[in-house]
DNA sequence: CAAGAAATATACAGATCAGTCTACTTTTGA
DNA sequence: TCAAAAGTAGACTGATCTGTATATTTCTTG
């Protein structure tokens, strides 16, 4: 019978994630249904539910898409920005400024997703901290190879910068907001070496 | 006929907002129907669509609601951090902090309604960034006080790292975030007088 | 080619959604 | 007191929602 087994890697699985974050990125989670989502990957309801079990997995696949690609667009930028720390770390911030400015920018969709899934069991929910969890262990080992005191804190304060920025740049529709943001980084990492 | 006249004051308008404000919060926008609304502050659907337009109506009311509290308790924050701009604006850090450690914190509302009503148009987003526009003239006033040389640039920067905090406490469950993020913007301060 | 898997179209269930309508009751204020 | 205003109950649209059932077709692959 017609039925392909759930987490099984298919074509037509891949274009729904694909369809389906853009949707939702556009849109919102809520606000946008399973309906369009199938209508505008072309793409028949049964396929979708025969890859997952629920609207909240499809969610949970678009979120960890764009956590690949997002992973992967870091990687390049901190590679590229050479082996200092701070460099790398100031790398973060003009990475933040070149997706503010792509033309298909609507702010941060972990954010968005735990805003409309506030419960800690919500599997949305947790796929978001996840992700998030990820990026600040990111800072805060970039924060020790720095060699300041307090790495930790640092860390935490780097990361508010960068979701301050994001939420800044989205809801005033500021991407200049990256290089602020990037100049108070740099202040934070000079404060942090002197003690 | 039994028509109230919109935006006109009301003790059920009033508790129906109450109720919207406190629901809202909880579940977020979409994911909360009318009809809970209705049954939790035990008001008539009629009451409802006399007094507001729609539901999207009431999201604003519920908006305006919380932007008169939060103004309310900033304001005696302010007030009782003294004269010194740079102390008002440190004390707005500790306030966040009370904030977070409500009981009921759910990260900012406003964020919310940006990331479920995304467009421009949207009544509930207009609302949300009128909110976030005063508070950055709040902090750019601030910042014009302390004379530094580049207000504009802190008083971002100082939104953003407020942004964050509220990020970071809601996603990360971490109200302590609010001290971390004031150490940061002291920093930022100093190296900004010191230009 | 042939068999099995994958994807399809379509209809449907059952719930919920925002919003309307009507007739009735309660509250309020001159 | 009495009339207008405000609020209520409840049925009712008509749309939309997630998810399922079924029968058929297309694709893949040995």
């Amino acid at each position: 019978m017609g039925m392909a087994q759930k987490n099984i890697p298919s074509a037509k699985r891949d274009h729904l994630v694909d369809t389906a974050l853009a949707l939702f990125t556009e849109g919102g989670y809520h606000a946008v249904g399973i309906d369009t989502v199938l209508a505008r990957a072309g793409v028949a309801k049964m396929t979708l539910y025969n890859h997952f079990a629920s609207k909240e997995d499809l969610i949970v696949a678009a979120l960890a898409r764009k956590a690949e690609q997002s992973a992967q667009g870091l990687e390049k930028a901190l590679a590229e920005a050479g082996a200092d720390p701070q460099a790398k770390l100031l790398a973060m911030f003009d990475w933040l400024e070149g997706w503010f400015r792509s033309k298909d920018f609507r702010g941060c969709i972990y954010i968005k997703a735990a805003g409309e899934y506030p419960k800690k069991k919500d599997k949305p929910n947790q796929a978001a901290l996840a992700f998030k969890q990820a990026r600040v262990r990111l800072l805060l080992e970039l924060c020790r190879q720095l060699g300041v005191k307090d790495a930790d804190t640092l860390a935490w304060q780097i990361a508010m910068q960068m979701e301050g920025a994001i939420v800044v740049a989205s809801m005033h529709s500021r991407p200049g907001a990256a290089q602020e943001a990037k100049a108070a980084a740099a202040v934070l990492i000079e404060a942090a070496r002197r003690v």
